[in-house]
DNA sequence: GACACCCGAGCAACCGTTTGCATTAATTGC
DNA sequence: GCAATTAATGCAAACGGTTGCTCGGGTGTC
């Protein structure tokens, strides 16, 4: 029923590869021939199928993305702006969940590999080693974690934990607790290691709590373990579970931020509209699911944009796999607002890092967004 | 690079047919062959070429998704749950995000069509004539909306609408508002229509605001409004609008409950989280998500519980379109919560009919869920 | 006027699978 | 012991495109 390349062939009496010239090579074809094809698949409604074209050319112009859960407030952002991005390239996105299953990322990889031309994965659980192994079978662009020889794009939550324990310190808390993540997550671990050292250069304690599963209720059921803690203030894996603490603290009847601060990370948009409005390390997840499809296409050789000369010289030859291995690490910022207040050693104010919220004006816009072709901060390995 | 049929095929010293036929019809090859050629495609890392299958059954185990938002939080948990279908039934997902925009939709359907077995269109804002044009193209499951002749999943809201009326007027409100949703909005249309009717029922007066956009911001930007209407109760066309208004009289300093009562649709994650928490019409999002993907794989032959007798005995006659056109409604139900309370003509109270909230337990399990076999409302058109 | 050249179009092989049909060997019925 | 059936496999034609190559004929050059 829908039409084929040989129906419009045969409404304008060329040959199937003449019409196919005509969408895929124009300048090899007679513009008078051109038109006349153009015009029958016009009337025909002719679309080229494009896994017939994969086939042969081995591009199939899908992508795959991969997180860890949808349902994630966190991750519907960079869903979106990786799917907008790779729609302006010509290329429709695959998601898939794998409720942070390591095994079914895995499965995911291997399931997609020969539907698409490059996997997004995003915050994966799996071992550094299974990824590499598994970035033979397709190309990988890893989010939110660092594999040597991998192309990857990550937020600096170290430098936002950094700044959240600097600016809690300002204001005179001495003893500090980390709400740690999952397991296995790389982001975790980097905020321990940044928190970790900005307690001790600012002479105070920080007590880590964790591993613990990141959402709200893994946030709840820390609250009693925080109040028995001792500490005035708390870094947060993210704003879920920070959303989740204030929660718990809440029915125990500690106030936040009067009692304790809360600090949380992502800058989720659902922080700005719980009561008290949540101080945060903003990232930039949209600037991140553009970036990594950027990255993932930066060869592609029908782009314009592309590395070769421009027209496609012919099929990639082999040992052709100098697919960049830039990781891209990108800035994040510390989020001022209503969760975190003066501690027990009375403190100057606010610090002078950061942005305070003056506003509902959207400070999305403000993100750094770097490009690819010239990474703002290639880091080695 | 990747292994082929052929591959597989030499290593085992037969046939391709005989490998396609290991994988795709096993009661036909020998035992003791499939083993052996199942022991070399396991060695070799063989999986076969979905696109290359999909060229010549017709079928792409593909399915596509598009939605007005990917961001906007009513989405992720039915976009999770039709993932989730999916995979199940070894299908694979796209995603595509419309930013509401009428022609992207239009846009996206054909640019999917031929690499899809069907695609879920939620919440369109297309017409309805164009969407049963686009039907003819590929096979099409509308969500949140009625379009005739076509399969769809639609949410009771007029139910809920009404439902949500006679709480507030059960509470002694007796002049009510309702912001409505986005131009060309199904949904929209129907909770206006059940919402003035139970007004009428209740004598009540219901003013109605709107077009608005369906986010925070279109209810914030309404407050000024709502105050202005003299309203006690307002009833918004989702929870991001009730929020946003929340937000919006605060700044103005009414007070809701106490001053205003507001009422939100949707029951997203994030109304149980703001303060006051949001009273509002739970829909059940995932289940709508997995009937969507059932219903588009009612008659796949390669499933199970599929139509045929089994064995798939060929190829699909012409004219053998009889996909199902049964029309599934899910149940909703209003979750009481803290953003409503008693109005001027002094009320008894809370209403019967509904759900009162007690603890944070997961209401979420108790979501009507339809087999799609035997729908238990079957819309006639 | 002969030659080289290029433009435009056709030919046919190929991508990785499926599947109707033909072929062969083994089994059954009588 | 022979025809008829059945089981297991091979053969080759699709599916809808792409692309290197061939080929005819018009043009420009000397």
């Amino acid at each position: 029923m829908p039409a084929t390349i040989r129906d419009v062939a045969r409404a304008s009496g060329v040959h199937i590869s003449t019409v196919s010239r005509t969408f895929s090579a124009p300048h090899l074809v007679n513009p008078e021939t051109r038109s006349r094809v153009m015009a029958c698949a016009e009337t025909l409604g002719y679309r080229p199928n494009r896994a017939a074209r994969a086939l042969i050319t081995g591009r199939t112009h899908n992508i795959g993305l991969i997180v860890a859960d949808i349902a994630n407030p966190f991750f519907p952002p960079l869903i979106k702006a990786a799917e907008s991005q790779a729609r302006h390239r010509d290329y429709h996105i695959f998601v898939a969940d794998t409720n942070e299953d390591a095994g079914a990322e895995e499965e995911l990889v291997h399931a997609l590999a020969k539907q698409v031309d490059g996997v997004l994965l995003c915050s994966p659980r799996m071992s550094n080693s299974l990824i590499e192994q598994l970035s033979r079978e397709v190309p990988l662009v890893v989010i939110n974690r660092q594999v040597t020889g991998l192309p990857a794009v990550v937020m600096d939550v170290g430098q936002g934990a950094r700044l959240a324990v600097e600016h809690l310190t300002a204001l005179g808390h001495r003893d500090l607790a980390l709400l740690g993540g999952p397991r296995g997550s790389w982001t975790s671990r980097e905020i321990r290691r940044a928190a970790t050292a900005a307690a001790r250069s600012a002479e105070a304690t920080l007590t880590v709590l964790g591993p613990n599963p990141p959402t709200e209720g893994g946030g709840t059921a820390m609250a009693e373990q925080v109040r028995r803690a001792g500490v005035t203030a708390v870094l947060a894996y993210n704003d879920l579970m920070a959303i989740g603490l204030i929660e718990g603290l809440d029915s125990l009847g500690v106030r936040v931020p009067q009692d304790v601060s809360v600090v949380g990370i992502d800058d989720i948009a659902l922080s700005r509209l719980t009561r008290p409005k949540l101080t945060t390390v903003a990232t930039p997840t949209a600037a991140a699911g553009r970036t990594a499809v950027d990255m993932l296409l930066q060869y592609d050789p029908d782009h314009p944009a592309a590395s070769r000369t421009g027209r496609g010289g012919g099929r990639t030859t082999a040992g052709d796999d100098r697919r960049t291995t830039a990781q891209v690490m990108l800035q994040t910022e510390l989020v001022i607002r209503d969760s975190t207040g003066p501690g027990p050693a009375a403190g100057s104010g606010r610090t002078g890092t950061a942005t305070t919220e003056t506003g509902p004006g959207p400070h999305h816009g403000a993100a750094p967004e770097p490009q690819v072709a010239d990474p703002p901060e290639a880091v080695a390995s």
